[in-house]
DNA sequence: CCAATTACCTGACTATAGTCAGGCATATGA
DNA sequence: TCATATGCCTGACTATAGTCAGGTAATTGG
């Protein structure tokens, strides 16, 4: 705790200041953090203001600034939706975008610089840690609608990759379906994991009366694996199961998910008979709530 | 270098967005900021100007404003000085102070939080790994007279340790002299290294003609030992030696400073016949510079 | 004791950040 | 096809951050 408050204190404070003399150089620091997060790729006007949670309003005054001066191209995007615009850089905003490249670069070099080389790389070692353990933890698991966007993109990405690793890859048509209402209180639940909005996992739940708990469309991105996630959507399923009431969860799965097995064993599942006749199924767990 | 930079982008600006948040509750950035700095103990105006890097214009409106708010107290200070003023917080303004600290742990409650037990070990773990090696990289070794009174602070803070950990104490009177001027350039060089203003260390290198160039009053603060600080002071005394035009350097020193004598060996010194007659040395080392 | 310096304060600025209501064009769903 | 929602833009703001040229009182060095 002491720990987390002296970092935030210190190197917050410090690196980001540092950071941000580096990043503008004479331009205004939003100007210059706008066109280095178009980046060389572009960007579309909605994924900026997400990605730099700015308002609608100043975005749009900031990408004008740019444009004014002739290092950013705003125009409609690709997408079929005329209304989404996209921001490009120009051949002069490109130049200006590996300048603040380069001056990323300079900044990491003056902080390695007075190390020596064992420390660097302890640095390295810690820097890395940090971060992946920062992210696991801005990780927010919310329920939401099954309907909504995000989790349907995570539902998509669910089936994609069932498709990928089942040997006989994966027909949702063959498969039990899953009605979304059977997924909204009070008959279910379904949560979704995002990152700074955008969706990295899920999970769902059924409590349909009269049939035990049991859980379905468990999904972690692959992006944040290793993090604990899994783990996470699953405890918070059970969690939401022993407050409605019930005392077991169960659920079903393939042979291929090794992770997902690995999980389930490890968080007190014990496999049991057959429950249903799920084709896709190999295993049957079940776990007491206490 | 590239975790570095993913390091500086993620999580100073995550983190450092999500800092402010909780330490501005209404009131602006920063005079929140200057009021946290300020503390309970109180702050020389000077101080503060040097730990926030504040104009002296913008700290004094900031002050007038929380002197409004009837948060803060400025007056003269304790020190002989009238001009020097110092900022103490009011009862309001210490419950202010509180709050503030309240919220601090609730951002770090709020980091711990999503997190399991095993990940909060590991991530306060290399979160403080960071902070020692980032403390490493920002401090300065810069050349200082050494009648600056940082350089005065560390020389004093020398003999005091000398003092405590000779076996008979340690008197200035008895011991060699080292006259100012002979570490002004060309006659030598006084090395100051210093964190964030802060002197944390020194390293004195005398260049007089005819005799081999003597390293002398190499000490590091306690607050950043184990960071290689005083490898560094040793090695850029050498290079300023070797710049020189000297072959070698030699110093003395006393049995008791384990850590210097280590330090010495492993930096490629070898122990010869006393050089000298300084009384209170019991080990003379030199070393051939390439 | 006087000139120079130091520590801080004040007034008058400019620039950047951020907000809000309203507007236009496009898309969507009944 | 028409009401509604969405994505973005504009104008008119306010607030915060930051700078700079003086100014005053205390201190220091000759």
């Amino acid at each position: 705790m002491a720990t987390v408050r002296r970092f935030n204190r210190t190197v917050t404070q410090r690196v980001g200041a540092l950071d941000d003399e580096y990043l503008s150089r004479g331009r205004p620091l939003g100007q210059a953090r706008l066109l280095w997060e178009i980046g060389p790729a572009g960007a579309e006007v909605a994924a900026l203001r997400a990605r730099l949670g700015l308002d609608a309003g100043y975005l749009s005054r900031l990408l004008r600034a740019l444009e004014a001066d002739g290092l950013v191209d705003v125009c409609a995007g690709t997408g079929g939706d005329a209304r989404v615009r996209e921001a490009t850089l120009t051949t002069e905003g490109r130049a200006e975008w590996a300048v603040l490249d380069r001056e990323s670069d300079d900044l990491a070099r003056s902080i390695l610089g007075p190390l020596s080389t064992g420390q660097q790389g302890r640095l390295a070692t810690a820097m890395a840690e940090v971060e992946r353990l920062l992210m696991a933890s801005m990780i927010d698991l919310a329920p939401s609608p099954p309907g909504d966007p995000r989790a349907r993109s995570c539902l998509r990405a669910y089936a994609r990759e069932l498709s990928q690793r089942f040997d006989a890859g994966f027909d949702p048509a063959v498969s039990k379906p899953v009605d979304d209402d059977d997924l909204v209180p009070p008959k279910g639940v379904f949560l979704l994991a995002t990152l700074s909005g955008e969706p990295v996992g899920c999970g769902a739940l059924k409590l349909l009366p009269d049939v035990p708990a049991e859980i379905k469309r468990l999904w972690v991105s692959g992006t944040v694996r290793g993090l604990g996630v899994g783990r996470r959507i699953l405890s918070e399923l059970e969690r939401r199961a022993a407050e409605a009431g019930r005392d077991s969860v169960r659920l079903d799965t393939n042979r291929n998910l090794v992770e997902a097995i690995r999980l389930y064993r490890s968080s007190g599942y014990t496999e049991v008979p057959a429950y249903n006749d799920e084709p896709y199924a190999h295993h049957w767990f079940s776990k007491r709530l206490t």
